[in-house]
DNA sequence: CCACTAAATGAATGTCATTCATTTAGGACG
DNA sequence: CGTCCTAAATGAATGACATTCATTTAGTGG
């Protein structure tokens, strides 16, 4: 993955255009990626519920109010946490693999990074990627292997938020109640749900969520090479 | 759409299991029905920011306590409404038409209800099909439509629950704004990403959400549309 | 050593959802 | 007709929170 210029390493200043720096204030106990290692950390300790800027100040040694010199609300610290767990996306394939191989282990790992931070999804969904260096690096290096791919240019875009959209969808999937699809007491009217369900069942092994993913992605898959000119890579 | 059994109508009861009904009380000011009808006004009115207990019970000239009468949580409100909302989207192509044109009905229907409710969709995404009634009614239709085109009994729930994932993730795309997609100071360093970005621009006419939702829903329907046995309907 | 400034503090604020002890009033039953 | 029983409504707490702000703290460049 290529390398994400650092927006996220200077300090927050409330409204002021261009302060001037004059003299320099005492050592600063925080800084963004400090904040973002603590938040992170505690998200992966007491989960997005747990996680309260109360918790965080105290994970840092710090008052509350001191979190709000560097970031202006708690939406923006999940902003952070975002950015920072696309890293953990996995673009690799792109640079090795053929665009089928590529985008498919790109799309499970996304899946796969941001099942386990649901609350996060409509926060992303929605982020003009200018306040995410690092998930627009994820989209440079996408974009990148789909050019090469032979990828009529003006689709790209389209078909990347088609499949982010998919995946997003998705990554609730994982964290859905394994009797979600239990009608109760209403099964007797609902034959062909019913039946489509426990027909479902009978398969077995594997996991609901995966199987539904994957179905899904192969025919993204599919239907968007088809697009591809003719080529190479 | 196959009328919803309506679990909807019993008023709720703390915890107790068959308790006796011996005196009929006062009559009751409140039931869910209303409480579904106000909820929705007052989301339509203040968006979900404005929608609060308090105000749900202003609305309905009662306590806010007294909600709490009928429903459990503020979470079950929100489950009341995804549900009602349901009856909004548009299963009636699955009688008419054949299946690839039902589906893509569906699709743009469903998606567009949500589109102004997406913070529902992690509520939604979730929820057993049983606490949800007119959603299973739904799902019946859709299944239906499945089975009748032929498809294999052991891939429809797959199927559906990989479309909706896509409508889910296609829902929130549909309130990004519009510059989401501007890199800013950044665009030097993602050369690729920009110029698709600029080259989607170009064609101007059509909503970005609407191209990317047409795209990959399209893939999604032929790519599925390959499973059914070649059948009827 | 002084002035300036970013950063930290700690004490409010205000907004919520949710709880609970009480009260209210209609219907069933004697 | 009066007395219980019960569901439903009330209104006053509670306890979490995020966020604000006046004030203090302590390096650093001049």
């Amino acid at each position: 993955m290529p390398a994400a210029t650092s927006a996220t390493a200077e300090p927050h200043r409330p409204d002021a255009k261009q302060r001037r720096r004059v003299g320099r204030p005492p050592a600063a106990v925080l800084d963004l990626d400090g904040i973002t290692a603590a938040a992170l950390r505690l998200v992966r300790k007491s989960g997005y519920d747990g996680f309260t800027m109360a918790a965080l100040a105290r994970s840092l040694n710090v008052a509350p109010s001191a979190i709000y010199n560097h970031v202006s609300s708690k939406r923006e610290v999940l902003v952070l946490i975002q950015d920072h767990l696309t890293s953990f996306v996995d673009v690799s394939a792109f640079e090795t693999e053929p665009w089928e191989q590529a985008v498919r282990e790109w799309a499970w790992s996304y899946r796969d990074v941001f099942s386990r931070h649901t609350p996060l999804i409509p926060v992303i969904a929605v982020l003009p990627v200018a306040d995410a260096p690092k998930t627009l690096a994820m989209y440079e290096t996408v974009s990148a292997g789909f050019r090469r791919a032979g990828f009529p240019q003006e689709r790209i875009i389209a078909a990347i938020v088609a499949l982010e959209s998919f995946i997003f969808g998705s990554a609730y999937d994982v964290t859905a109640p394994a009797d979600i699809f239990d009608a109760g007491t209403l099964a007797a009217s609902t034959p062909n749900f019913t039946a489509a369900v426990a027909s479902m069942g009978e398969q077995g092994y594997a996991n609901q969520a995966d199987v539904a993913f994957s179905l899904g992605l192969e025919a993204l898959i599919a239907g968007f090479g088809a697009l591809r000119a003719s080529s190479p890579a």
